[in-house]
DNA sequence: TTGTAAGCGTTATCAC
DNA sequence: GTGATAACGCTTACAA
């Protein structure tokens, strides 16, 4: 089932047999005949391993994102997909599943040919703690060239600065959430982060942080919690912040997610949205305008961050020099029903 | 930059630095220090196309998911990477994006030897419907053997019998579902089903049908809509059964994506869940739980689905007969408060 | 313990 | 248009 014996079986040379595969026009109809007759009788499948060795590229583009299963994500590989099917590349995603290696694993597989390209959804906090071979391999080069990595959504640390990226400005959209409530009448507002080491969300909370000062409104002790990134660990932090003495009139989440877990929290403890508390959450994932009451949020633009992404990544595959900028795309306050003036 | 730089370097031939890579206690201490040493000296990253193409394997595990986004495949995932971590695959995720030849794309990897195995998470109607590369694929084989495919969750047509699968009794799990609004005194059920030629919706739709005639329950015209297994699909479906004449009291979504689209219709309409509708969902994703009321639902257990999936797919590129038995896994009824007893 | 050398299945560069 | 044939980078007998 090798080219080999289809040539064999068709009556001509391998070439012949390679060629009509990669460029049947270079074959007279007639050969062409013969081999493909050849190739259905043996059932041969070209052998796409040594079909990617010998030419050293792979046609295939690496998504790396921390979870399959976010609903966000959703948009953004349709971006993807767009352009990656008019370019002529397949994608493959691979999960870091929150941990080191995950990502180093697949930083690897650029370097060692086995994709052509890679685009960082994932969060990238965790490989800047060590030195492993991943980090480096975004790191060095041997020809001191940067590999072709294009990061998307993430807000890049200063190591990582020679990559390029695209996103939403995190500082100003968060500006605009909390700006949203302090023109509500909030003066008690509330922030659930990531995780402490949380690039993205931490973005957002310098966006809160100004916001408040812009206002010149205190951030009490207690009123900026962790999160996690997850239901649970919002609803955890809802727990602090409902417990605290000077209770918040309103919490910001740094992702729709966590609204989602803060919303909950807020309902188990007998309390009313928005007329108790008011939640703005971040990204408008879908089940945002599902929620009850819908979720009002910071809208990103999810697929056309995912098209631009992989229209940068490809010109950086084509050799072209794409630079390091990061490429800012719009953001947009969808207004709901989650978030309301204070009662008094 | 390959093995033979490397060798050049340290002054060995390429045999050695390949044993250095490959089984390090074979060489003398003496000389591998030598090779570490020009390894980092060239920054050397083996090639592992060239690696892979040698040994006619790779290592490499592909799932095969219809879109990133489902919530629902984080937990399966994770009991996927757990049992890889153990058995020393890594995991590689591919989207069909819900059409034909993304399916057909992935399986020829297996075939072409790119993966040494594949779970099948997505819907797998699509590819039965040509007969193209892919789906010969995954019937014939040259050696008259089973190519190691496993599919997890998803309902096997008859053409797919051959090949094992992992998954909830989707029949008995439905039945259980509308038999728990029938026991609360509903006499009018609706079911919100997926596409038409959504197998796993089918199924679920049998046990639905089979519930009612059990209870001697009519299934008027009207009462089955699809919900594309998308919120607005559902939207659109509820839309429908709200409009009906004899409106049901109780509506069964055949996953949990379209109860919360379900839900957010009939709130639309000034409607209480379970007041004026009782809902119930299939999946317990994690968004059921916040959702207001939290959603009753059958909880399919997700992590177990994919443990199971992956060990089987192990045991398959083990060279094991793993059979093609399906293998059916405990799903749960989950009470939540989306569910009452009807108002009359 | 190390080196030599024969492939693995393609593609690409030549002649013809 | 077609056919030899030399790579590609690595692994793996087999020899030394």
């Amino acid at each position: 089932m090798s080219i080999k014996q289809v040539a064999k079986e068709a009556g001509v040379s391998i070439a012949t047999v390679s060629r009509y595969l990669n460029s049947p026009e270079h074959v007279r109809e007639k050969t062409r005949l013969k081999v493909q007759e050849a190739i259905d009788k043996t059932g041969f499948s070209r052998n796409a391993l040594a079909r990617n060795f010998r030419r050293g590229k792979t046609s295939l583009v690496m998504v790396v994102l921390s979870a399959v299963g976010d609903p966000f994500f959703s948009g953004v590989m349709r971006g993807i997909w767009r352009v990656a099917r008019r370019e002529g590349y397949s994608i493959l995603i691979s999960e870091t599943q929150f941990n080191t290696t995950g990502f180093n694993e697949y930083a690897d597989m650029v370097f060692s040919k086995q994709a052509d390209g890679i685009i960082l959804l994932a969060s990238i906090s965790p490989f800047m703690r060590d030195g492993g071979a991943g980090s480096s391999a975004l790191e060095r080069r041997a020809d001191g060239t940067v590999p072709p990595v294009v990061i998307g959504c993430e807000t890049v640390t200063p190591e990582l600065s020679h990559f390029p990226s695209v996103r939403v400005d995190n500082i100003g959209a968060a500006r605009e959430a909390a700006g949203h409530l302090i023109d509500l009448g909030h003066k008690r507002i509330a922030f659930i982060s990531g995780a402490h080491d949380s690039l993205l969300t931490s973005d957002r909370e310098r966006g809160y942080r100004a916001a408040m000062e812009d206002a010149g409104l205190p951030v009490a002790e207690g009123w900026v919690q962790e999160g996690q990134l997850s239901i649970d660990g919002a609803r955890r932090a809802t727990r602090e912040l409902l417990a605290l003495e000077s209770r918040p009139s309103a919490i910001f989440c740094a992702t729709d997610e966590m609204a989602l877990g803060a919303m909950h929290e807020i309902r188990a403890h007998g309390l009313e949205i928005p007329g108790d508390i008011s939640i703005i959450g971040f990204d408008d994932m879908r089940y945002a305008a599902t929620a009850s009451p819908p979720l009002t949020t910071i809208a990103q633009p999810a697929e056309e961050i995912g098209e631009h992404t992989m229209e940068r990544l490809c010109r950086a595959m084509r050799g072209d020099d794409i630079g390091a900028e990061p490429e800012v795309v719009p953001h947009r306050l969808v207004l709901r029903s989650s978030t309301a003036p204070p009662r008094e």
